[in-house]
DNA sequence: ATAAGTAGTTATGTACTACATATCAAATGT
DNA sequence: ACATTTGATATGTAGTACATAACTACTTAT
């Protein structure tokens, strides 16, 4: 007895479980509902019965809104509407591991071009008392010396500042959230690549030189690894 | 009569529930345990009997972990490990009417940021074709003309396609997800700003021109922008 | 009458059971 | 040797029950 086939679609993309539609439901209805941050939700009993669905599926998705921040629930009190943190399900996934090949090569890219980018932002909001730290930073490398563990850890310390001096703190966040990956990719180098600018040549210029000069000095800091991209 | 107090420890400020902690737990187990994706994972039952919580606790924190991508369930076939679409999450969370001033004009740079940086790349990865195509695209303007609508498509696809051109999908995708983002901030002022370089003259830049003249023009282009963020 | 304490109410958090469904694997028949 | 059937199994969904925290209203003592 030949099955009629009910969706005879190369099998598709049927995987999608009651908890997946609730959730989209729930996105949209938080989204076209023009709810606000402290708003009260409907309850689960509520929504599930709304829904067609067990209050079980109902918390599943509740579940992920509530991960990624969007909603925040109390004992009695209810659900009600969140801020998401932008950043933090991002966070999450970024997996050095497990991130294919592919996309690594896309985050390296990214991180270059917004080094480069940055002069803008720092020129509009360095300080003395920012500039004099990131030399610091800048000098200590002289006397750690040649170990790659305290290479990359000053590395990471040079270029995060000059992300935190931009005072845009998403981006500084989004940074450091990529350091994992790029720690990964500078340790399948075999020896430390030395540009012709050095850090302590960024300091002077930021210093003393323009906005311009910043840019050409960050890409010729930046040289060895625009060549490996190619 | 009165019960021992369970947890005298200043009752956490924490509202961790179950799913949450063990969110975390198989978070760090999967990290650890050095699985490659497509080997297959512990069952929920197992889980939940070996964690010492219900099969349902499990099940939400899965759920969680099943929206990131980082595993995929099949009926009989169990759990296995999945590489996460590392965008995937932040474009969930990323609704203009819910995050709040100080993080949308972070985005709003971090844009600004990456466009000014992009110069390195397109120069890298630009075609003959891919020029005509933005050249098209700039060219189109004139004919439309005046409507806020279209003013906003247009820019849309002309920065897009810029992005495009660099070959990181990564980013395109990215771009293409803070649109909405900057459409609602766009929407926001008054009358369309013409900058003193416009679409036009980046792509002849691009055609005729170097690296640095282009980075200088898109300052240019992006100028009211640069202002409007001081 | 005001303040403090107490009991009731309610929505989420957790546990458990039961069954549906899809899929793999072995057994069976031709 | 191949196709079909049958069973076993893990996830998906439903439903019930109770624990827990927090809000409400009531009672009681000073």
């Amino acid at each position: 007895m030949t099955k009629k086939l009910p969706n005879n679609e190369l099998e598709r993309i049927a995987n999608t479980t009651m908890a997946d539609v609730v959730e989209i439901r729930l996105r949209e209805y938080l989204k076209t509902s023009a709810f606000k941050p402290g708003d009260a939700l409907p309850k689960e009993i509520e929504l599930a019965n709304s829904l067609g669905v067990s209050r079980n599926v109902v918390r599943e998705a509740l579940s992920r809104l509530r991960m990624l921040g969007m909603v925040e629930t109390k004992k009695k009190r209810g659900m009600v509407l969140a801020r998401p943190d932008i950043l933090g399900s991002f966070e999450r996934v970024l997996d050095p591991a497990i991130i294919d090949e592919h996309t690594l090569r896309d985050l390296f890219e990214l991180r270059l071009t917004l080094e480069v980018g940055l002069a803008d932002l720092l020129y509009l909001r360095k300080t003395a008392k920012d500039i004099a730290e990131l030399e610091q930073i800048a000098k200590s490398q002289k006397v750690t010396g040649d170990k790659q563990t305290f290479r990359i850890q000053h590395e990471i310390a040079f270029h995060g500042k000059l992300y935190q001096m931009t005072g845009n703190d998403t981006m500084s966040r989004f940074q450091s959230m990529l350091l994992p990956v790029f720690g990964y990719l500078v340790t399948l180098e075999k020896k430390p690549i030395i540009g012709k600018v050095s850090h302590l040549d960024l300091v002077k210029i930021l210093k003393e030189g323009t906005k311009e000069e910043f840019r050409q000095g960050m890409l010729q800091h930046l040289e060895h690894h625009f060549k490996k991209i190619q």
